[in-house]
DNA sequence: GTCTATAGCCAGATAGAC
DNA sequence: GTCTATCTGGCTATAGAC
């Protein structure tokens, strides 16, 4: 029986600190040294386990959107009514970002210098797609429980209003004069609040 | 009498061709080599008119800020109603945009790239604030022609809605299967659609 | 003001000992 | 697998001729 203790390979020390920079400073900005001292070993290392900073910055970058992508499709495939995948995504979402709050600007700022990451990310099985949320919605405006809106639109409205406060924080926290603290306060209260604001506008009177 | 012909300065030029490169490819990213290709003269020059890489980076950020300014003053700062703050701000804000796709990422990748920017903006007059937008906002909800709301989160949701397209080009491309054509017609809807939807949601019924 | 040439540095990558 | 030392190329910045 081994020893249960708190043993990381050292692959995975170097996915952790590699994450931790590049999210911070970005694939250009990002420097292998600073990736091999804030792991705790050689530079030299980096390239043993991962050959070069693209395919190291690959990895990070996969490992980064493969959180987000089932926070995504949690919306869009479940059951659930349209006013309860608002209430739960909107909910759900801004929780988990508090959590890793250098993620959406990551991933954002990357897919912008370089196109084809997207292209690679589609291939995967398990890709966001609109269908089944694109259907459920036609059914509950042809019940006459929603105004009609396209799925399309009506979904990058609520990613817009989820991920923009933390893709936009220093304009936020410029415009409305807000530290740390009420940054963090104004957020908390969108967690209700963006799913009410969404289905107050969509839902029939 | 000088000839009127098309004559910019060379500082200008060079300007002019460090927008195009540092919003392209962000400050890390941007090569002197590149600014010096696209403004079609020679490297030495970036220096001798800019002194250094930041310096000239710091010319073209505060150029393409004093764009972004004056809209959202124009929303925050006129006397109109707030129905129609919205939707002359959407509409002008997403013909801007379409105009100047890179502005947006390139200013918000920066903003968190240093949070330094943000205090040398401030400093200027003109930079943005909320205080007769709010003013104005819970005027019309004490006379009960909105629902109330607070005014930082609705101008935040103003501005996601009408940015975030744009940032996340990539992101909403992929998801919805739209490629350059198709994300135009999606853009141009928002024109009018994102201020319906906003004030569907805020206004009394 | 504008150019060519080059200094000086720094980063990614590798060779080779252990 | 892990380290030290070093190669190599590319980048910012400047010196100096015109």
């Amino acid at each position: 029986m081994k020893n249960i203790v708190k043993k990381e390979t050292t692959e995975q020390q170097i996915l952790d600190a590699a994450k931790e920079v590049f999210q911070a400073k970005g694939m250009d900005g990002a420097r292998m040294q600073e990736i091999a001292d804030a792991a705790g070993i050689n530079k030299a290392m980096l390239h043993y386990y991962y050959r070069s900073k693209e395919m190291l910055f690959e990895a990070v970058f996969k490992s980064a959107f493969s959180l987000l992508a089932p926070q995504l499709n949690a919306i869009l495939n479940d059951d659930s009514s349209i006013e309860d995948k608002i209430r739960s995504f909107t909910f759900n979402y801004i929780t988990f970002m508090t959590k890793h709050p250098y993620l959406p600007n990551f991933i954002i700022q990357e897919l912008n210098r370089n196109e084809d990451f997207i292209l690679k990310l589609k291939e995967n099985t398990g890709f966001p797609n609109l269908e089944k949320f694109e259907t459920k919605l036609e059914n509950e405006i042809k019940k006459g429980i929603l105004n009609p809106i396209a799925a399309d639109q009506l979904f990058v409205n609520i990613i817009a209003l989820n991920i923009f406060p933390f893709l936009g924080k220093p304009l936020v926290k410029a415009f409305a004069d807000k530290d740390e603290k009420t940054f963090k306060e104004f957020v908390e209260i969108r967690k209700t609040d963006v799913a009410n604001f969404i289905i107050n506008s969509i839902k029939r009177h």
